[in-house]
DNA sequence: GTGCCAAACTGAAAGGCATTCGGTTTCGAG
DNA sequence: CTCGAAACCGAATGCCTTTCAGTTTGGCAC
């Protein structure tokens, strides 16, 4: 008991092991994150100052360990659908934690670096400053809405509602199951915003 | 004590209850939602079957006080706008519930009904059956992540990061704050979202 | 009308969670 | 070497969700 020779906690390893325990269950409890970095519950008070700061380091972890292999000297609409793509795929890389996540979004300070990027590449498109913002706030949205849907359960209709639903049966009888259906919304989706921003250049 | 001589709850009641006291408070506890409806905690265990089938009649009470002013008869394009709007404008009602209902997404009988209008309207268009559905969860996604837009603190950028982060800084000092940040982000989202969509007819 | 079961509520209690605090050992600066 | 601060443990607090036994009442069968 009392100080350990070696310290067992450190703020990078609370939050890689909050993120890989959110993913495997769903959820996250103090004594169960606790358990996994073989610790009393309380220890991790000297870390952090509560749970809240529990999940942003979740983010943080999230940034580092996935970030960064971007080119921003392709043309602004497929550096900025990469961009897109590697965005979502970070969140689908940890299906069980999007919830934590997404309910309180990402305001925090590491992530000035990556909306540099994106408005720089923005503005030498030739956007309006004033609607750069809003831009990437659009797509921001856009993204975070579609990872939700990717680890939401699948649309299903029932028999009865089979029969006063008519158009809809028919389209959800053509439509794909499973992950390739997230997927595919989320590749027309972004492609219809690319257009639409598109359009805005002219 | 004992049965009441007329029932003080059901699940209509529960629900709204429920809803305006998370829009209220931001949280929602059966302890605090009891004692606004003049009851013990475990007086709500012989109507819903736990904390998640509350959250899920709070979705039911939003859609049933909010929806169905439609008019499907104009053309798509202003038909899927009015109703992407009357959809956010619903979740902008009740900004402290929105992290709450947004987290386990709209896979409800009760919104049969609505898709069944917008397949409909998306069919007479004249878009393929194969794409309606992935159209109408890349909107939904949108429409869904600007909510959470909508209620999450604005982006503030610390003096330090200004120095680093110049383009961010010029593209944040023409931004508007507060409410017409996320909602002219939503405008100009939905402007592009539907104009992607129209190049899918041609 | 009477009997009786099911429905609607209360109160207490179990079990879990986030957080705080006092106690113990160890580190490291001076 | 001394001593304050750091890093951990264990216990305790107060909240939450959920369950369960107990009490009264409504309504249906007869």
């Amino acid at each position: 008991m009392g100080r350990p020779r070696t310290p067992l906690l450190d703020r990078r390893r609370i939050g890689a092991a909050a993120l890989r325990l959110a993913d495997e269950k769903g959820t996250l409890s103090i004594p169960a994150l606790a358990k996994a970095l073989g610790v009393a519950p309380s220890a991790l008070y000297h870390h952090v100052s509560g749970r809240d700061e529990i999940i942003s380091l979740m983010r943080q972890e999230l940034a580092l360990t996935t970030g960064g292999g971007e080119d921003w000297s392709q043309p602004w609409e497929q550096a900025l659908e990469s961009w897109a793509r590697s965005y979502l795929s970070t969140f689908a890389a940890h299906p069980g934690a999007v919830p934590l996540l997404a309910t309180a979004p990402l305001t925090e300070p590491f992530m000035h670096a990556m909306y540099e990027k994106v408005a720089e590449l923005l503005l030498t498109a030739g956007f309006a400053e004033s609607e750069i913002m809003p831009l990437i706030t659009a797509l921001e949205s856009f993204i975070l809405g579609s990872a939700l849907d990717l680890v939401a359960p699948p649309v299903m209709l029932s028999d009865v509602a089979r029969e006063t639903a008519p158009h809809l049966s028919a389209v959800l009888d053509r439509t794909a199951t499973g992950q390739s259906r997230a997927a595919y919304a989320f590749d027309l989706g972004l492609r219809a915003l690319l257009t639409g921003f598109r359009d805005l250049l002219t």
